[in-house]
DNA sequence: ATAGGAAATGAAACCGATTTCACCCAATTG
DNA sequence: CAATTGGGTGAAATCGGTTTCATTTCCTAT
């Protein structure tokens, strides 16, 4: 099916030893006579023999490659971080699977089983959410009997019923720093805008503006937390509903710099100045935050501290070793010119 | 190592049945009598068993498996075009080892190394060069001795002295496209901004442009081909040396969306107004052309096809069939507001 | 020169699947 | 009723490495 290759076999038969002791050179796990070393590698490079990884995880039961698994690796957030991610993980030793399921339940099915017959170490599963359907709920057990073979480390997000390892941003904190951001710049009405329903992220930070809110005594019309979405689409959708409101919060935080990018477009575009006219602030610090203009206020994610340790929590979980359950990575607030004093 | 993994041999047991048959009913290529296949599946799931992967891809010697090698996955350019092909290879039953070069030689050969060894059945490379320094002129012959065992599709990129496959991209009619569309808007100083010396698309993107300039009877100054790079950056850098010439170019073509983006910004920041007071053109159409401000003109990369090109010709290759050895996909032209009629 | 011990090497089992080949048993046919 | 046919099944080889254990080779000390 597929031509033949050099094998071990065929180096040893070359340099007259056996393959055991061209595996030694190979693995360097035993002393060979230099002689006889330096034969052998002058026939492994002569016919520039690699040993096939595939028969070596096969006895070792360790294939050192690690499964990403993520909504869309187009989303700014989610190539940082897997970048990061991958970067560190090439430094360990693991290359990696990419899996982008498109949200699909389907696509993420298929490669929950791909990897794991592929014998992954571990896999790292970037943006979880909690259960909102049915499909979600069979999704869920599916993810806890692969988790009873391969261990997974969930980053910033999280399913119902499925208790796993957790390394996530400070979402609570992040939005307490925008929430009190904008009060101290005499906002009283504000608004959240974007997100998804069910995804543990955005329940978290709806959740979290809400009980910030309350603690200010501020009061938060409802007409004032909608949209649906990550993109710039849904932004500029959710800016559009808000532009018919009678009363029109002064302030909006964006469930992410997408989000935020496409509010801003749509406000713009009906003559309402952002920073002067409305405030407008995101969350992640993507890479276009600060050229976008006005140059978008955001809670930066440290997607290099975010990665590794989601890396180091697995390599360890892969090795036996005890890892912290939960892992928080703080955030920091970067100002821009997105959002101004309130003078009404 | 690792805990012990439930078997065939062990479902076989349970079963009552040898090994044999149990693969017989995994890979349904003989006939097994119903009630016996009954009874090996309810064993199967039983313990939720899936076969290894490494052991089946050892025999055939085939992994289902192939890797992607690109520089940078979080430039948009990358990322779209790395979705489309996973998606498009997920189809058809191959999953992917993501690459992140970060264009660093060591890595690009350290991936090399893992994607033979892990037996990848063929190789997706985006974004080659042209040879430009020696260590570039070491990674060919390398490569080359990869070509040797798996096959290796290059998407707009190549290297000289490296015969391969490759899907691209028409470059030269989007170029071509792109001065011709300024040259009807009256422009006569042009400028070429941006992409790296030695990479393939920028080598080729330039000598279009100089070709169809020198076909326009059009001149190019020196000082309007300048820029070194891919990014935000890179652009805003470029920008400024432009800010700086006694005699300005009214009209700028981009390496890349990125870079325009760049140039806009800092065009804008300096008092010039685009595309009043200056004409930019990009080219890719990354998901932000439509959005940044006021809109970037461009040419689109069908990223769809470009991946499922990629993909099939990669496919045909690893079943032994023949390919066309260059596919060009064609061009088209996308006009937004990032430039306007030259009233001198 | 030779015994003794250390160092180097080889034979064979093993990892977990698939597949060929031979065999068995039941059903069909003369 | 014996012979033929064929579907279903099992034994064993195989993929390409690594590792254990036994054996041989080498070196050193007497």
């Amino acid at each position: 099916m597929k031509k033949e290759n050099v094998t071990i076999y065929d180096i040893a038969k070359e340099s007259n030893v056996s393959p055991a002791t061209v595996s030694r050179v190979l693995t360097g796990n035993a002393k060979v006579r230099p002689k006889t070393m330096q034969r052998i590698i002058d026939v492994i490079e002569k016919h520039n023999f690699r040993p096939n990884s595939l028969a070596r995880s096969l006895l070792h039961k360790s294939s050192k490659t690690i499964g990403f698994i993520l909504p869309d690796i187009n989303h700014p957030f989610f190539s940082t971080l897997v970048q990061k991610g991958e970067a560190y993980a090439l430094e360990l030793g693991y290359t990696t699977f990419l899996c982008n399921t498109m949200n699909n339940s389907e696509n993420e099915s298929k490669y929950l089983q791909s990897l794991v017959e592929k014998q992954v170490d571990g896999i790292i599963y970037l943006g979880g959410r909690i259960n909102a359907t049915d499909t979600d709920e069979q999704y869920a057990e599916e993810i806890k009997k692969v988790m009873e073979r391969v261990p997974v480390v969930f980053v910033n997000g999280q399913m119902t019923g499925v208790d796993a390892h957790i390394v996530r941003t400070n979402e609570e904190i992040g939005i307490e720093k925008l929430v009190e951001l904008l009060v101290n710049l005499n906002h009283k009405k504000i608004g959240f805008l974007g997100g998804v329903e069910g995804i543990s992220s955005t329940d978290l930070k709806k959740n979290t503006f809400l009980n910030v809110m309350k603690n200010k005594g501020l009061v938060v019309n409802s007409d004032w937390m909608i949209g649906d979405g990550f993109n710039i689409e849904s932004g500029e959708e959710v800016a559009s509903k808000l532009l018919y409101l009678k009363e029109r919060p002064t302030a909006v935080i964006c469930a992410n710099d997408l989000v935020a990018i496409g509010v801003i477009r749509v406000l713009t575009k009906f003559g309402l100045k952002v920073p002067d006219d409305i405030s407008v602030v995101g969350f992640d610090d993507i890479y276009l935050a600060q050229y976008f203009p006005p140059g978008i206020t955001t809670v930066n994610q440290n997607y290099d501290q975010l990665g590794q340790t989601a890396i180091n929590v697995l390599v360890d979980l892969i090795n036996g070793k005890e890892a912290e359950k939960e892992t928080v990575v703080p955030t920091s607030l970067i100002l821009r010119d997105s959002c101004k004093f309130y003078t009404k």
